[in-house]
DNA sequence: TGTATATATGAACATATCATCATATATTGG
DNA sequence: CCAATATATGATGATATGTTCATATATACA
């Protein structure tokens, strides 16, 4: 697998750039960063997130739609309780590289 | 039922959460991303990198005021004419990370 | 059925964000 | 000093964003 090299004077087209800046904008807030980041390892219900990050019901289903529509949480249903789960490793390891990072 | 408020073992400190998000939103804004794009190899003038996006001048200073915080990009005064580069790698290549992962 | 539980939705509000405009600052050369 | 050039800054307004509240939907089960 080789990769393009992009030359400075080859402008991002406009599908590019906003894939990429929607992905970052959902990256870019502390709510969807705990969120995404507790569903790392593990699936867990609306109202488990909820409880784990002291948030409002409302606020998490809010966000996890975001993150749904966007493709990076999947959930699967039992009974009325919805088990949400990260979808995209890619940005996944994003998010984790940017966290170390930050740590040092 | 009430659950045992799960300890917070995976929960990000304040200060991580905080950088990391600043960060992320500085990279998903497409007029930043262009910037940063551009600054990728080589250094600009404040007056070519408008020039280079079709942007105004105002417009791209406050953007790199923005970048310049975060500690994403420097520059490098001659005369009356500064040069911007990036000035950090690894945020860098996250972004390449993205670009390369969004055009797939 | 009807009730309880889990989640989703929409409206409303406050705040944040971004581009634009006008103007200010800083450096160089005459 | 003054003019010219490059960049920075502050104010403004339109739009986007995030949370909260109230309510709707959906599923399970008695």
């Amino acid at each position: 697998m080789e990769k393009e090299v992009q030359t400075n004077t080859h402008e991002l087209d406009e599908e590019t750039l906003f894939v990429v800046s929607q992905t970052f904008k959902a990256l870019g807030d502390p709510t969807r960063i705990r969120i995404l980041n507790l569903l790392c390892c593990e699936e867990y219900s609306v109202n488990d997130i909820a409880e784990a990050l002291n948030l409002g019901q409302s606020t998490v289903s809010h966000q996890l739609r975001f993150l749904k529509n966007l493709r990076l949480v999947k959930f699967r249903r039992e009974g009325t309780t919805l088990y949400y789960s990260s979808d995209d490793d890619h940005i996944m390891n994003l998010l984790h590289q940017a966290i170390d990072h930050a740590k040092h």
